[in-house]
DNA sequence: TATTAGCACTCTCTGCTAATGAGTGCTAAT
DNA sequence: ATTAGCACTCATTAGCAGAGAGTGCTAATA
């Protein structure tokens, strides 16, 4: 029974796992001893490789083939094989990274068009598929709130929150208002509401501002749900929406040229909801992976998903996720979702000031 | 040399396009005599089929197999064929209609989420591919404009066009700002703007508003070119967003089971410029059909796209559409794009007030 | 004792051939 | 004008042989 995983056997499943990314076959003992400067002859190899397989680190398709990395052998891989080597395969990206910053902080406004054009580069990078999961508000709170009168049978409600982050909606109401009401009424929720939190303002509160409203004002009710409905749709904790690039890079992959295989993964991408299962099991770490069987869906078990947790101060936070085959280039995507994840953190933080 | 289509030939053309529909397959002789009623026998059709061929309309993928539509066959089929049949299949679909509406109206808010939500319907109700495309502005008015306060050195900028819908954008400024310079620019921007139509306020005139601002307040510059980018940014003429559904529907086509041909197509939909172009040259039709070549994209030959054009009052309009093969549903999908559209066109009308 | 060379064995993959069958076009009869 | 019958075409499939890549085992070697 083999244990302990000595140096050559980790030199040997490193070049496994690299020959096995660029080519996608199985690999033999041939090759490796032929291309990969490991000093022993392919017999030394072969057994390792046996030992290497009773490990569970890789396993052979059938008898008799090269041996293929095991999601077990990419755990272990990523855990104790990468900081050793390339860390400097994210180089050729950080060209374009400059002109990106620029591009997404000039050009575009407002945090969806941020969040599609993350989500855009993130694929272009990595050529693999991304999905970035816009910001899950916690604790925060609301810093301004305002009524904007239209006209006078509709106001536009607008809602900042100290994440900097901006939410309005034009109200329609049944009867008509007036600048003095409306003066009034910003006041009052100005000063009811200011610096609550999000959560704390729930129906409850708001029955109790409603019966202090309802002497002086007759529209109160009409507003009030509008205002909550504002607030929750802001604070909703599991509603947050995707923003998905390069979902055709997946069928560049040689192990989805099963058409059955990448429709399966594209279904899911289709679902959101599924996607929102997906990411509320991964852990708050500010990068991790999951590879193949490591996550809980049947249809994405030939897939990793590496991902990154982006915040806005400690207010709210987000995800931002690769998904590519179990063979996937590791230490150059993990790098890259790294970088665009602080960055992201960054540029949102920066908007909200 | 065949001229004149008899109701014969249109009869058995419908058939074979019908069976094709069906089954996805070369439709023989054999086939259409036994499962259609058309009183004839093989032999007739044969002959038939072979005139059909003549005129252009069917054709054979090698010699002896039978016939398959071809994107003339299609054209004549949705031009003329379509009418006398079956318009009720839609009616499946009226069922979740009144659900939708009440889900898009109440529960979502802001125009993407509509969009969204609008495109993923349309793709599930069609089961195949749907785009829906973003509002274009077009002679849109500033009907309100409005600055607000956040804290000493950024505010809100908030712009509402005459078709109502909301924009809004923080802005840093590089002096303090007080609420009494707020207030007057406030004044300054809505008697100079409001009612302007948003190409009118170019950079030439915002100089001009500069040059009577600048003895007044400091800032303006700053403001001023943050004001231009708000509004270019919405009256961009070739600005629109994507709203993407269904994707994955496209797998479940038996013409895309090769795995190139569905990259070419997923990697057009990935690509917001090629969707731009090719947007950009449908015709501005209220229901219209592109069936195969009709489109400029080579590698959208064998898909067919119907599309709607949804309006909000006369001020602005988009497109919906829904891609498929061009062995599409062309009755029902055309029955669906339709009322869809005009469904959007009365839910965004509708928020516009 | 660890490594290596050599060899038999296994299993996939490729290319070939023959058989199958759906569908046509033509001809002759109705 | 329509139809039955028949010969012909051509994609598709199954079956089979040979090649090639890779392994595991054994015996020789340092």
């Amino acid at each position: 029974m083999v244990e302990y995983v000595d140096d050559r056997k980790k030199s040997i499943l490193r070049a496994i796992i690299h020959e096995h990314i660029l080519t996608a076959e199985p690999v033999g003992s041939r090759t490796l001893a032929k291309s990969y400067k490991l000093g022993v002859s392919s017999a030394t190899i072969r057994n390792e490789m046996s030992d290497l397989e009773e490990l569970g680190f890789i396993e052979q398709p059938y008898t008799s083939a090269g041996r293929v990395p095991s999601d077990k052998g990419y755990r272990f891989y990523v855990d104790s094989l990468i900081n050793e080597d390339d860390h400097n395969d994210n180089s050729n990206f950080k060209v374009d990274f400059k002109e990106l910053r620029e591009n997404i902080q000039f050009k575009k406004q407002g945090i969806q068009n941020i969040m599609t054009h993350m989500a855009r580069m993130l694929s272009q990078v990595t050529h693999y598929t991304s999905v970035v999961c816009g910001p899950q508000m916690q604790k925060t709170r609301i810093k301004q709130l305002q009524l904007m009168q239209i006209d006078n049978k509709s106001a536009l409600f607008i809602l900042i929150t100290d994440t900097g982050l901006v939410h309005n909606k034009v109200v329609k109401l049944k009867t008509t208002i007036d600048i003095k009401q409306l003066s009034y009424l910003n006041e009052f929720f100005s000063d009811k509401l200011r610096d609550k939190e999000l959560t704390e303002v729930n129906a409850k509160y708001l029955k109790e501002l409603e019966k202090e409203l309802v002497h002086r004002i007759d529209i109160s009710h009409d507003l009030l749900e509008i205002i909550y409905n504002g607030l929750t749709l802001v604070s909703k904790p599991d509603d947050f929406k995707f923003y998905l690039g390069g979902t055709s890079y997946i069928l560049d992959q040689p192990e989805f040229s099963d058409i059955d295989t990448v429709k399966r993964v594209l279904k899911i991408l289709d679902h959101e909801e599924i996607l929102k299962d997906l990411f509320a099991k991964m852990p708050n770490k500010e990068l991790e992976v999951m590879i193949g069987h490591e996550n809980d869906l049947e249809d994405m078990h030939k897939c990793s998903i590496v991902f990154a947790t982006y915040n806005i101060g400690v207010k709210a936070s987000g995800k931002i996720a690769v998904i590519g085959p179990t063979r996937m280039e590791y230490p150059r995507v993990m790098a890259s979702v790294n970088t665009m994840s602080s960055l992201l953190s960054k540029i949102i933080s920066e908007l909200s000031g």
